[in-house]
DNA sequence: AAGCAATTTGAGCATATGCTCATGTAGTGG
DNA sequence: CCACTACATGAGCATATGCTCAAATTGCTT
């Protein structure tokens, strides 16, 4: 039978978290059974499902459109003519909407890679594409190309903390081209510099070909992640505040119209612009009551066909 | 902000569980929050959200694989020259199996059905399977065919309760081709009757040319589920074991060498025989102890080349 | 419209969970 | 070899969860 193991010796910690986890959630066992079971205290019992749970090992899926968010994703598409609207239910007034649009938007990436012909998929930075690109699944995905959109070398000169492309790659197995630049040139000579390399053009134009593209959305108040991150500086924020920047994709700052600025930090910025899509998906993911007026004008300049959002923001952007 | 809403009206229950669940897993919320949020009384929520969890709306997943069902799975993979073998971390002594193993089986099945090129799967029946369908996530399949290497219609003309083919179909959009005959006919010339006809022809003729196969696997002791589901009597059932039945595979049974019985129901088996894989991936999806001779005779006759099980019933496999 | 059965509701309570804090233990650098 | 830091552990407790039961509501039949 299966009496208390006497701690199974060869099991490494994070064994130890996804057994605990998997007894607790699929099994629906207490983690006092768990901890009896298992020949351990309850709170490591405990330490070792929360754990699990932190370290994403464990991952919480809903498989039910609420009718709610279905309305609204109608709505959305059909105002501003969207190809793909995802409306992930609100976690309420404090919560971060990143949290709640992750799994959404993973599951929208595993949809689009599920594809049987090959694919060419962009994808940009951020934070919040970062905590989606954690929610996927593995999974085998030879046949397609995953590029990133802009340069994976931030400031101080480390690799990007929130560099989406290698995560993905790494998770679905797909031929992945990252871009070996700074985000932003010191000076549009520079740039001009980098897009002279062979390389560097390839993977920019395997970029600009891309069938379907995810993308995050910054917003132009003083919590612009683009500052926060030090790739710009609180003046040159307000600078381009004051030439009308209403928000940004991959680093490149746009009106409240969505026309990108030929301005300021625009004129170093050394990755692939985002452009309005024909054939092609271009799928903004981002939520959050300050990203409304870049969201709003990325959608009037019709720089995206496709959204994923939380309840609120789609709220937000529906009321005038 | 987000205070107490008034009851949402246009909100089915189901819509308020999963709203619950949302809150409580993915947002990590107590009961008593999301209660006081969508203004109810806590109880409510609490229901709600154990609702959400019974009827399948939230689905946890594992995302790690544990290095001792890893270790269970090579020497399995080994000793039986297998070309799949999953293990599902035991649930412990009492719990049911199938919780255990259906959501390795569900991640499985996606798998395959994620390849790009046009598959035909073929599927069995069974508790075990079911469960396994219920889990899988919803996907677009259209290049995939599923078809069903059993007749559907149980001994009392209702279709059968375990019918597998058609959930998953729904699920994944796949085109899929039922068995719309008797599992048993009443006598072999019967049986020859519904063969005759043409398009229960080539169904089955799409069946034995099937890419991918999966299927449960029935015990042969007082528990049969062939016979609790009343296929067959007591009778038979004895006869058949006198005659030296192991084990069922879609309603064929076998002997402890894997060899298919010329003899009692086979005789009037409608549905198609699972026959041993050559290039072909032939999947049992089956756990629990009463299961193991059952699989140990079609491990040893080759009638099968993966097998999704898990760890009590992969230990008692290679224990001799 | 009344009566009945089946389901839903909330109160109260036993149990499970998770947090804090004091203590222990391993690993590191002097 | 000792001192120190950083992290792991278990006890105790406040809180969250889920079960039971009695009351209320719903839907259905007469």
């Amino acid at each position: 039978m299966n009496l208390p193991k006497q701690h199974d010796p060869d099991a490494t910690p994070l064994d130890e978290a996804a057994r605990a986890a998997w007894l607790y959630y699929v099994g629906g066992k207490t983690q006092d059974q768990i901890a009896r079971e298992l020949g351990m205290s309850r709170q490591r019992a405990q330490r070792l499902v929360s754990r699990a749970v932190s370290e994403g090992l464990i991952h919480f899926r809903l498989e039910h459109s609420l009718s709610s968010c279905m309305a609204l994703e109608a709505t959305l598409k059909r105002k501003y003519a969207l190809k793909l609207v995802r409306v992930a239910p609100g976690l309420g007034a404090g919560a971060d909407p990143t949290k709640s649009i992750a799994p959404i938007a993973a599951v929208e990436i595993e949809r689009v890679l599920a594809s049987a012909e090959p694919l060419v998929m962009a994808v940009g930075t951020g934070r919040t594409l970062r905590a989606a690109v954690e929610q996927i699944q593995t999974m085998q995905c030879e046949r397609h190309k995953l590029v990133s959109l802009i340069g994976n070398i931030s400031p101080d000169g480390s690799a990007s903390f929130y560099d989406v492309i290698m995560r993905l790659a790494d998770r679905v197995h797909a031929a992945h081209y990252p871009m070996p630049l700074p985000v932003f040139a010191d000076s549009p000579k520079e740039r001009d510099m980098f897009h002279a390399l062979d390389p560097m053009r390839r993977t920019m134009e395997l970029a600009r070909s891309a069938n379907v593209t995810f993308v995050g959305v910054g917003q132009m108040d003083d919590t612009a992640p683009i500052r926060l991150d030090g790739f710009i500086t609180q003046e040159e924020l307000e600078a381009m505040r004051n030439a009308g920047a209403a928000g940004e994709i991959v680093g490149w700052i746009y009106d409240e119209s969505g026309r990108y600025l030929n301005f300021g930090s625009n004129l170093r910025n050394a990755g692939v612009r985002v452009l309005p899509p024909e054939e092609n998906m271009v799928v903004a993911v981002a939520a959050g009551n300050n990203k409304v007026p870049a969201l709003r004008a990325a959608l009037s300049g019709n720089l995206i066909n496709g959204l994923v959002t939380d309840e609120p923001t789609a709220q937000a952007l529906l009321n005038p």
